[in-house]
DNA sequence: GGATAATTCATCCTTTCGGGTGAAGGATTA
DNA sequence: TAATCCTTCACCCGAAAGGATGAATTATCC
């Protein structure tokens, strides 16, 4: 961030006394006023391009905000809300008892809609399970 | 991109009509030329800033759909090869005994490697090391 | 050639998961 | 009201996963 701003900087300093040094050498006499604009021009889209991301990003990919639930292939196998909040949990890799502290239930209760979801995921095991929910966009 | 471009190209010819039109009237005049030239600066700086992302990201999507490696946090947590694999394998939803088979390892070595990468991940359990794995760019 | 790291395997023990089954209470709907 | 689905919980059992150590065999690097 800090060097982005810096580099910048330098770059427009640079630019800027790089062009006063040649200004009225040659551009605005040999040639005109509109191809030093359109120079300045050019080299400020440049710097902009590369300084836009630079400043932009930080944010880092940990949610994927492309994510669209696909609601068909939700009711298609039949889970249910509750069980889809299970399968969230499972993918954040929270263990049964994690889950069943956060949705005030029992651990039983938990795993019974596990195994339900197994079933209806064709899954034998919780990581089987996040691998197809996923693939099925069932969960980020 | 289409659009992307012609807009730019539509930003850029009102600017420099605009510029144009107050050219001799004004800037050059009554202030200075190094205004005139800083206002372009800035002007084609945000115009750069906003077409940058426009052109690269569809690009950055296509050539790189997916994944990248993070060899740095590899190398910085100290996962070996042998653990990398392991850890794609248990995020495809593999059980140590599958893991073992297919690796032509015993079930042991395949514990042992993953009580490495849970030390190394910081994880309690394969699913939270798959999440983190999955966060760090370790694993797709 | 010796130090270091990686890979392999083992044993013992505890915890967690998962399968199977049954069942009770609530909401919805036919 | 009966039927159905969802949610909740329980118990038992076996399988899988995980923790803690120790140790042997290769690779690799200096």
């Amino acid at each position: 961030m800090k060097r982005t701003i810096l580099i910048y900087g330098a770059s427009l300093a640079g630019i800027i006394l790089l062009l006063k040094l040649v200004e009225y050498q040659f551009l605005i006499r040999d040639f005109s006023l509109e191809i030093y604009i359109g120079v300045i021009a050019i080299m400020f889209t440049g710097l902009g391009i590369w300084a836009g991301p630079q400043l932009i990003r930080r944010k880092v990919v940990l949610v994927n905000p492309n994510f669209v639930l696909n609601e068909q292939e939700l009711e298609r196998r039949g889970i249910s809300k509750r069980e889809h909040e299970v399968l969230e949990l499972i993918a954040r890799g929270h263990s049964n008892q994690e889950i069943a502290d956060k949705l005030y239930v029992s651990v039983n209760t938990v795993k019974t809609h596990l195994s339900n979801l197994f079933l209806k995921l064709e899954a034998v095991r919780r990581t089987q399970a996040i691998q197809k929910a996923k693939e099925l966009r069932l969960i980020p």
